[in-house]
DNA sequence: AAGTAGTTTAGAATGATTTTAAAGTAAATA
DNA sequence: TATTTACTTTAAAATCATTCTAAACTACTT
């Protein structure tokens, strides 16, 4: 599918930048990103974007579940093109994540949900050291 | 023990700020709590300190294993009085975390640990969302 | 073609956190 | 105990990521 497309899908306005950042991002490949790596790709092909048109797409994108946002890996903002419900290795040092299939952890028991809450997802942070 | 005892023990030199707020955090009962909360707390308790010192404070008890940091719940950093090794409810609207004892989760499966890490803490967040 | 509603932009504003450098204090040494 | 040294606190400035503002622009509707 076009990018075109799939931002009209996402019921959004195909703008210019929109179709850069929707051709950066939506390729397939399952990245994990801050507005400023973007921002770098974005220069790298050839493409300026100010700082708060990055912010307000990824935004948008992410409103309309085109990607996600991480929340646990650095301070900075981190975005996610996986959509899928999965869960991450993190390296604490670097703040680099690793992607882990939903299918690849099974939760054998978890506890009640508190009262007046429902279960809206679990997800499973695997911290990782390096082993040298 | 006494809050003296305690930060002597973890190799801490023992100033009166450090001793304000380990009288306030290190009571035995598990908070989640931002700067912020803390120097208002400090506040309450008749005392004064700049924000910087409490800043200052909390990164060398987190240092030194007084306390932990809680790096999904807010941009704000979030503090937890809670060392043991355990997991979160996560309301995701308001930030609010809910301990999960360690032993009431429990994992049937988990992935293969990539090559050059070693597995450093599995943490598992439930996210709630408010049902009505 | 004209109107309007949403978007981009530079730059200012915000808010959390860190840094700076001077003054203060706990611990070590004489 | 007095002196020295290293660490700590402080206010204020600096930083950094992110959001806001308001003017210019552009996609879509009529």
């Amino acid at each position: 599918m076009k990018s075109l497309e799939k931002i009209r899908n996402a019921g959004l306005r195909p703008t210019k930048q929109r179709l850069v950042i929707a051709d950066i991002l939506l390729d397939g490949q399952n990245r994990h990103f801050t507005a400023e790596d973007l921002q770098d790709e974005i220069s790298s092909s050839g493409n300026y974007m100010s700082i708060g048109t990055v912010y307000n797409c990824l935004k948008k994108f992410r409103e309309c579940g085109l990607i996600k946002q991480v929340k646990y890996s650095k301070d900075t903002a981190v975005f996610d093109t996986n959509t899928n419900h999965h869960h991450h290795f993190l390296d604490e040092e670097t703040g680099q994540l690793i992607d882990i299939d939903n299918n690849k952890v099974i939760l054998k028991n978890i506890p009640e949900i508190p009262n007046g809450f429902i279960n809206n997802g679990v997800e499973v942070i695997i911290k990782l050291k390096r082993n040298n």
